[in-house]
DNA sequence: ACTTTAAATATAACAGCGTTATAATGTTGT
DNA sequence: ACAACATTATAACGCTGTTATATTTAAAGT
């Protein structure tokens, strides 16, 4: 362990937003809870927006732990699917986490301009397997475009959700549809029915 | 006028979630450039919960007023094109009005379990186009199912760049390029490809 | 090994904020 | 004109992130 006590911090920090959401994550009670003094924080994360940044890449991090678990269906669509019902399940289960790793919930801590850093690893995923399914010809258009409507949609419903605009219940039934719209609005050549993934 | 000071306040509250944010909005300043006390925050609003909450609704009649604006035009589809790009544009010209309203940036605030009350005008709007238009045999589903996907998609998109996840420029047309294939996936029998707006 | 120097931590105080208690000022009804 | 009440001003409280200072611990040099 490269440092113990900057670790420790940082775990059970992550604890406290997962308890009780951003908001309650307070300085003097992390410190206490790790068996030190605030300057800890300050000398290890230099201060809370540091320690709200290292938040930021573990949620994401934990997420990328979460879709690696995935297996990589030969069709791409169903893996794309996949990947998209195991975000919107990630934020699903831990709501405060994602509220946290999408800047929200925080109080006076100001996201980075790009946080593109962090998300990376979602974002890899999703492009692999967009440029798998573009040389199948199954879908046709730009990666980062498609992979941005995809991310736009499943964040979308989630935040809707969690922030307390929902009509409905069947949600992830709705996100596949979402999907097989985006599917065909992006079809390639070779995208037959029985290519989409059943829903 | 019913009540001078209340409106002021308010007037001067918004005025400052659009200039700095809703992490600026302090009540020692908003009271101080309303000429008076924090109290008459707490007796006119109850509190800076209660003065959040009349923003929020602010906000929401400033997008139903943006959108009463809008030509009704004699094909639903496009007028529901209309209404999407109109949201995304409201939300993309008052950023900080737009995180408010959705339950952002506004430390130490707990926004309403249901939020419903302050986006009804917003709703209406998509749901009376949606009913014309399933009517029309243009479109079949559910309204509350397709105006909830409608809604998630636009602010998804926004979402994303407001927080600084993005990846390209032409965000309008991929968000003309969602709707289509949202209207592709609740067809209804009489849609026809002369049918969807042009974009 | 011992001293010197730097870093990390503990302690305490500061500043900003929402909130609340108390005092002063209007306002209304009769 | 006076009493009852609501509204506002003033001042203080509690919580939080931050910073200043002191103390301890670790590192480095000879």
């Amino acid at each position: 362990m490269a440092n113990n006590l900057k670790s420790k911090i940082l775990e059970i920090a992550a604890d406290e937003v997962m308890a009780t959401g951003g908001k309650g994550l307070v300085l003097r009670s992390v410190a206490q809870r790790s068996g030190t003094t605030t300057q800890a924080i300050y000398t290890q994360f230099g201060g809370k927006q540091g320690l709200v940044e290292a938040l930021f890449n573990e949620g994401w991090s934990r997420l990328a732990a979460a879709l690696s678990a995935l297996e990589d269906k030969s069709n791409p669509l169903e893996y794309l699917m996949d990947i998209g019902l195991c975000y919107f399940r990630f934020a699903h289960e831990n709501p405060n986490f994602y509220q946290l790793m999408v800047g929200r919930s925080v109080p006076n801590i100001s996201v980075p301009e790009r946080q593109d850093k962090y998300t990376i690893p979602w974002q890899t995923y999703t492009a692999v397997a967009l440029d798998k399914a573009i040389s199948q010809k199954l879908l046709s258009g730009d990666i980062k475009e498609i992979g941005h409507l995809l991310w736009a949609t499943c964040h979308g419903m989630i935040d809707l959700r969690i922030n307390g605009f929902v009509q409905h219940n069947d949600e992830e039934l709705l996100l596949k549809k979402a999907g097989l719209g985006i599917f065909n609005t992006f079809a390639g050549p070779s995208l037959k029915p029985n290519s989409l993934p059943e829903i």
